[in-house]
DNA sequence: TGTACATCAGTGAACGCGCGTTCACTGATGTAC
DNA sequence: TGTACATCAGTGAACGCGCGTTCACTGATGTAC
C-alpha cells in the first residue's frame, strides 16, 4: 500500500524502533506478493522499499526467516478474524460454518501468496521443539472452526467427532483454494463460482449425511437404486430461497 | 533407489546418450526427494550422484528447469496410471471413482515431494504460449477423471456437468493430500484413515445428493428438521458390507 | 543551567558462499574411402 | 586391410551473480549530575 519513496529517512529516536518495525513488516508483505513467495523475497529489496540500508533490518529481526514469520503471524490473525466475523453474524450454526468457509475461500483467493505461505509450505517450519507464535496463531484459527462444528453437533445438525469433521471441512475448502491459486496445468473451472458453490454444498450436505451413518461402518460400494430414489425425495425437501 | 557410487564412469558410445539421460532422471528424482523440492536440488549433486561432471548434464537437458520438467512428466504418467488401474478394476462407475480417489491420495502421501512438484507450484510454469509436454500429461490425467465421472452420469448415479464435478472431487482429494503433506502448524488428524474415509464418503454422497438439486438454486440456509429426519431414513438404506 | 555520558537506530563496506551456466578441450568410436 | 576423419559424450576450469549476513562505525537523543 504505502509506497514509501526512497527519500532520506529521518532517524527514529531511541525507543521508537517499533515504528520502523511496522514499516518493515508492511513492505515485506507487499514485496512478498510482488515476488510471489518468500524464496523471491530479498532483504535488500525490503530495505530499499522502506528507505533504509539492509543491515538496519537486523536491528528489528534476527534473520530473514523471522521477518517472514512475523508477516505470517499477522496474516493468520487476519484469516482468523475474517472467519470469526462469519461466526458472529449467523444465528444458525450450519449457516455460520458455510459463511466461514466462504470467507476462508475468499481470503485465499484474494491473498494467494500469503495463503501459500501459511498453508502450503514444504515442511514443518519448526525452529526448535516448542510451538512458535505462528503455530499458536494457526492453532487458534483451527480451534475456532472446531468450536463452530461443535455448535452444529449441539444443534443436532452434525454428529460425530468435531475435530475430525473440522479437519474434513478444512481439507475441502483448502483443496478449492489450493487448486485455484496453484493453477495446475489443467483447465481451471469454467465457472469458478459454480464450482465453489457445488463443492461447498456437496461437502456440507454430505457431511451432514455421513455423520449420521454408523461410524466405523464398512464403506459402501455401489449406490443402490433405492438410495438414489430417496436422494431424489430428499432434494425436494430442501428449501430454495 | 539405484545408489550409483561415484565410480569412474565408462564413457557411453555415440548414440547411447539415452542411457545416461535415464540415469540422470532417476538420480534427479531421488535427490529431489532428499532435498524436499526443486529449490534445494543442485545440478552438482545430480552429476555427482550419477558419477559425471556437472557440465555433462547439459548434453542431455538444456537447463535445470528442463530436467525438473522431465521428472515431472514421468511422475504425471505414474499418477495417471495408478488411477486408471482403479478405473479398470471396477465394474461399478461410482466405486471406480472412489477407488481412484483412494489411489490418488495414496500416491500423494507416498510421494509428497513429487506431488508438491506437480500440483502445488506457485504459478503457471509456462515457458511460452503453447502447452508443454507436462501440461498435456496433466490434462490427460484430468480427462480420465472426467471420463470416469461421465460414466457415473450415464449410469444415473451423478447428474450435471462432468467437468465441474470432476473439479470438485479433485479439489477434495487434493485438499486431503495437500493438508496432510504440508503439515500446517495445527494438529494433524489423530486418525488419518478415519479422516480420509469420512471426507471421501461425505464428498461422494454429497456430490450424488447435490447433483440432484436444481442446478442454479439459491443456497440453502439452515437445514430444516424435516430434511434432517429424512437424512436419518436415508442412512438406514445404505448397505453395509 | 550546563556538561559529560550512555543508548541505540541506522550506515557503509565487505565477506563468503553456492549456485547455474559457459567455454575450449579430449579422446574413444564407427565409418567412408 | 589400412587410414583419415567426423561425431559426440564427457571433462576441467572458471565466470559472474545475487544472496544473507557481519563488522566496526556514526551521530542524534534523553538523562544524570
Amino acid at each position: 500500500m504505502t509506497t514509501t519513496p526512497p527519500s532520506p529517512r529521518v532517524r527514529a529516536n531511541p525507543g521508537q524502533g517499533l515504528l520502523l518495525r511496522e514499516e518493515i513488516l508492511l513492505a515485506a508483505e507487499q514485496l512478498l506478493i510482488e515476488a510471489g513467495g518468500d524464496a523471491g523475497l530479498t532483504l535488500r529489496s525490503v530495505a530499499q522499499r522502506v528507505g533504509v540500508t539492509t543491515p538496519s533490518l537486523y536491528r528489528h529481526f534476527p534473520d530473514k526467516a523471522s521477518l517472514v514469520g512475523a508477516v505470517c503471524l499477522r496474516v493468520w490473525d487476519e484469516l482468523t478474524e475474517s472467519m470469526q466475523r462469519a461466526f458472529r453474524q449467523n444465528q444458525d450454526p450450519f449457516q455460520a460454518l458455510r459463511d466461514a468457509g466462504r470467507a476462508y475461500v475468499q481470503f485465499g483467493l484474494e491473498h494467494p501468496v500469503q495463503y501459500r505461505l501459511l498453508l502450503m509450505r514444504p515442511g514443518p517450519q519448526t525452529t526448535d521443539g516448542r510451538p512458535s507464535a505462528q503455530d499458536e496463531a494457526a492453532l487458534a484459527c483451527f480451534r475456532s472452526v472446531v468450536d463452530a462444528v461443535n455448535h452444529c453437533v449441539t444443534a443436532g445438525v452434525l454428529r460425530g467427532d468435531p475435530e475430525t469433521i473440522a479437519h474434513s471441512l478444512w481439507a475441502t475448502v483448502h483443496g478449492c483454494v489450493s487448486m485455484l491459486i496453484s493453477m495446475p496445468p489443467f483447465p481451471v473451472p469454467r465457472d469458478v463460482d459454480a464450482f465453489l458453490d457445488f463443492t461447498m454444498r456437496a461437502t456440507g450436505l454430505g457431511t451432514a449425511l455421513v455423520s449420521r451413518l454408523p461410524a466405523p461402518t464398512a464403506t459402501e460400494s455401489a449406490l443402490p437404486s433405492e438410495f438414489l430414489a430417496r436422494l431424489d425425495d430428499l432434494a425436494a425437501v430442501l428449501p430454495s430461497e
